[in-house]
DNA sequence: AATGAATGAGTTTTCATTCAT
DNA sequence: TATGAATGAAAACTCATTCAT
């Protein structure tokens, strides 16, 4: 039922580092919720850093699958970007929202770490690259900046104010700019 | 030449938790810096949390002071809007720059700490109210939600990137919108 | 009864660096033996170095403050030089006798630790010191290199072959050479 | 071109043992730089233990061929005597010397552990009988342990010091004491 | 003969906080 | 008001060894 020792590690690493953030969670409480030893965590990652970078590139291939996917129901550029957005809206919904996976990282770094800062920020280009995409089918890439920078103040005013307008507000906004 | 040991401990502790993080922070380390002792300091803050209170609303005063002037510096409401923005792309443009020293905080915090959650929301529903009263002059309070969230906006994205397209994005975004 | 926490500290480190080595001495057992808190022991000592520093250092102090009162109580050249090796024999005949102090532990530390090694060199040269100032007055300090020699020689037999016969082999070479 | 893995793991760990201490030398590592699977090791050696063990007679018997080869190159006692220590002092001046093999081991073991200790004296008695062998010749046995102790001495001291001096006052002594 | 995965017990060090003076 | 000393709990990480394949 349960599955490999390492897929136990990084499912209860992922969980945790979302829910309380990567510095308050410890090894400790990562192999207990896992119910693997200490040692079984490093022979598979060397750092608990590493660990967290396993969890932010599942995490961003899963965020990005989604949005594409999401994307690819609708035919419309303007139904396009919406439902960048409604995927947003519906994160946010989620009981466990917590914030973007990503911009929570970002503040519990130091400024020098490069390789976590490198992961997140490969995560983001591929949401304005995603909005380029969108775009060209209007020649409109000029905006993809401008509709990224909404999904990000939706994303991190959505955790700072625990609050749904804030999605409603960028999603109307971007659909003002198109 | 020295202030007083409480404010000694302030000065070291803010700059601290903005240079390295709260959690990253240790007590030692504040007290080495502040050049005193470790029972002084809980003398004056009963916890380390308390003195990450006294910081943020530093702080905020500090940073809502500032924005006021700035603004209060032009006479139409699109000057003085440019005005934040500009404010804004001063801040990022100084090496020290570490992003906006409440996004910082509120991803490194439990979500049940209402307390210092509440004085974050408090700062930022103020930078709100300061678009809302800019605003109010041409009748466009309507503005001042999507307006904050261009600032949300550019602030997490050049910290993200380090990189300070955001700001001119954000403040060209703002004006098109005006 | 009982000593300030840093000495109960300094006692149970020393004994047991001395008994079983330091590397096989874990801090877990220098406070269970002391009767202290981990933390405590980290607020005199910054690092487990530092102990084995502190160790070091006092036996220097203790070992050189004992052959300096041994030799005083002799007045030939030839009797200080035999009570040198005297005070070794009845270090050795001690139950608890693990060896050299000092040679116990330049093995245990890497080649490129100065720090300890200096502390090691100085005690060693405070040894050929005592053998030159005693030869000074029959003009013959040109052995005390040689004195000193037997002296290591001795010791580190003694422990190897946990046999006295090196001393008494030692002090008669030293005879011979005078 | 590699040898058999055996040989491998033989050659990492007697480089590791000497150049970092059995202590600091780790199972992985000594895996890593054989290139081969922990198993593997414990396929071989039933303990870590035993590797030094294997380590330790390895060196033995490679240097007693190499003292005796040396010794009988020449052939009056003192010559052979002094080949004794010119072999010695040829060692210390290799870049990777770090003391002796054996008396670098000895300070690493607990008291108890006979087995090792075992390996290291019969090395040691090796040592003295040589030193009796070539002193047969002129009926001078009853100096070989004598001999010894200048051996054991040129050592350690070199070891402690890093310096040559040592080897060079052992072995005047010893022309002396002829 | 060889291996990658797993482990329990251990390592040194740091955390925020309290206490006696 | 100010302090140095003391602490329990936790941090990240490593140890030598074993097991299933």
């Amino acid at each position: 039922m349960k599955g490999s020792v390492r897929d136990q590690i990084v499912d209860a690493a992922s969980r945790l580092f979302y829910e309380q953030g990567y510095n308050a969670t410890g090894i400790n409480q990562i192999i207990a919720e896992a119910g693997v030893a200490k040692a079984s965590l490093y022979q598979h990652f060397p750092s608990k850093e590493d660990l967290l970078a396993e969890y932010l590139s599942n995490e961003s291939e899963r965020a990005m699958t989604k949005l594409h996917q999401e994307v690819s129901n609708h035919d419309t550029v303007q139904k396009k970007i919406a439902a960048v957005f409604d995927t947003l809206g519906r994160s946010i919904r989620q009981p466990g929202f917590r914030g973007c996976h990503f911009l929570n990282i970002v503040s519990e770094i130091p400024i020098d770490n490069t390789r976590i800062r490198n992961i997140i920020q490969k995560q983001k280009n591929e949401v304005r690259q995603l909005f380029k995409t969108i775009l060209k089918e209007v020649k409109k890439t000029e905006l993809a900046d401008e509709f990224y920078l909404l999904f990000e103040a939706a994303l991190i005013a959505a955790k700072v104010h625990r609050a749904e307008w804030t999605i409603k507000t960028a999603k109307s906004m971007a659909a003002k700019l198109l």
